[in-house]
DNA sequence: CATGAATGAGAATTCATTCAT
DNA sequence: TATGAATGAATTCTCATTCAT
């Protein structure tokens, strides 16, 4: 959809030159997280952006800071997705288009969807993209595309879904992952049989986007 | 469902305790793989195993063979389960029962997924499965459970999606799968909508469980 | 002769600083192993070099490339010495005064001798220094120091029984060599009787300079 | 010469199939660290013996005390040499027929040389072979073949200098030290020029065969 | 006793992060 | 300020030695 990192304005205290760096860095470690993982070493994104080490660390004080601000650049595309989705013309299909254009965006960034569904940053971002896909969901729901009994919550178990098709198949088969959206658009449509378990509850969602990996206390190194 | 790492017979040239630390061994890393992923240290899995990095080291010349075996494991769960299905009665509801099963496995083992479903060391075992699921599709088609353009590579891509939901929901909802599995054989019942896009064609099934990650010739990361 | 890493210029690409640690990482990498052997750890060695393992592993990327530094700046020198000793007067005498300049040199690295006299990295610099020595032994056969039978590879094959001498003798009789070296001079005089066996041819010599240890077609240890 | 490890009696108190046990081990440890060099892994020595580890620390306490053996093994060989050139004829001949000897067994131990001429264990078979080849030199200055200022340091020099060369040539030219050993003994012959440089002296030779590698309180690692 | 499995300290190497130039 | 060199903890793997069967 958008060309990732664009020239969004990053707040006032920044140097031109700085900026500029700030967005080749972005721009590397996007491609970089998409293409190697989240694994690629730090020095591989600096080179990738043609500056050194340091200049990339003055920017993000840690690997795990500019993590943050790629998931962050993504939210933001994955935001314009919505907005966009929201003026779709019949309203009803705004929900489908969205699902495909942020389908679009998970495969360019196939290497670091594991971070993009989630929320340690917290970014309020996500509160924009809730509401967009909240009003999208309705629009279909009046609309009749999409059954009443489906939540907001299935949506984005439909995008965790979505991810595990991209992940396993983007390499070798860039579009496989349409044939799945037309199925699960089928699957809640009105006159689909409703699944017999329910969605997940709003606190269960907030968990899951939470704290992914790791059940509460436990972990070797690090994080 | 089945407790991973049962008492499958290791081969007769195992001693007695030889054979009880590699069965340790392996559980210990199928859950440290399924809790902490991948990256957990060897060091990490031996102590879970009681046992010294010496003693796994034995048994698993490497790391990777270790996964391999883990995945291997697996595998043989996985076709369990494909082969119990095939006595579910009505067998048109075989292929769901499988899926379920299916899907219980990835959560239990959701840190390995990634190698669970690819094929770097082209275990023999995934064409008894293969053949199992291409059974159960056949009896589901017959049955009228599932539209009979609903083929061998989209149960893949279903178990794939399913992955998408687990590694993103099993840590506190280890469940939510099931609302998506609902969705899913709904979206495949004859009277589900077709999609607009064919099946992935066999080829690019088997790049795809072939050689995830990376696409065709390039270098880890240095390069 | 010359102290070993002297300030050969070491390429332009390096900060000063960066050369300077490669400099103090190569000296203290050439004293242990000349004093430890080559089963020195490389942390002892970036210790005494006052770095860390990093460091080391930045300038030289396997121990083996250190390896190799070290035994590089060891044929330098050898080269200046076989140089010098083409300046000798009289001439017939400069052949002497490289196998006396050769013998302190392995004395001041005799940890690493196993190394000097192979050829895995098939150095330039060992084509320098024979041409270097056949013409001190051109000289030395003229001027009636050394006769005819004597052939190139026999210096060679003098090089090496200095080498035994030293490693059996350096750390308590540093200057043992040089009665065995007056020997060997004695030993090839027009006025000594021709030894029975011809010398090695020069396919011989290759092989020997070039894998020794290991016949051809054998796996280091398993197998 | 002698087939290394015959049936030397190895004291009452061990059994049978205890001693024909040890006898298969050390003649394994001897062909291993001669083709393979002390690295050798106990594990493959004793795959090779066709026992165990334990049955071979069983015997041997220390892999050190292996070696220690294997080079006693070979000391009695180079005894057994010693003794036989005594009975050489002519008398002043014993002396070149023990060095040609002695580089016959080197060949065949060529990966553990670096002990062979070391005394750690100060085992006693060396005085007996001092004592033979002091007396194969007295024969040798006495016929004539030897001028009188090389001395029993000399001789044992010699064969550390054949080492030098074994070393280098062993796997390629198995035959080349029989023209360095017909050079050496020209060189030492009344008609060849005097040294500059004295022998060592018998302190200094004690010292080097003594604690060779490793100048007093130095070492990383263990030994 | 023989066996080979278990042990764990140590070795080489990587990489996120800090710091001198 | 930008650079890339330096750092060292963490990781994978080996091997002499011990110990259960």
């Amino acid at each position: 959809m958008s060309p990732s990192v664009p020239d969004r304005p990053r707040g006032p205290g920044l140097r031109r030159d700085a900026a500029r760096n700030r967005t080749k860095i972005l721009r590397a470690a996007g491609r970089s997280f998409g293409e190697d993982g989240l694994e690629v070493g730090v020095e591989s994104i600096a080179h990738r952006a043609g500056v050194g080490v340091g200049t990339l660390y003055r920017r993000f004080p840690t690997k795990e800071s500019l993590i943050e601000a790629v998931v962050h650049e993504l939210l933001h595309d994955v935001g314009d997705a919505a907005r966009a989705a929201l003026t779709v013309e019949p309203a009803a299909d705004g929900l489908a288009a969205f699902l495909r254009s942020a389908a679009a965006l998970q495969v360019e960034h196939r290497g670091c969807l594991g971070r993009l569904w989630d929320d340690r940053a917290h970014d309020p971002i996500r509160q924009e993209i809730e509401a967009s896909v909240r009003e999208l969901l309705g629009r279909a729901h009046r609309g009749g595309t999409v059954r009443r009994d489906i939540a907001y919550e299935d949506v984005v178990v439909m995008l965790w879904s979505i991810r595990g098709v991209v992940e396993s198949t983007a390499w070798v088969a860039p579009d496989a992952w349409r044939r799945h959206v037309d199925l699960l658009l089928g699957a809640v449509r009105p006159d689909a049989p409703a699944p017999g378990y329910p969605p997940m509850d709003a606190s269960q969602l907030r968990a899951a986007l939470d704290a992914r990996r790791r059940p509460p206390g436990r972990g070797p190194a690090g994080a």
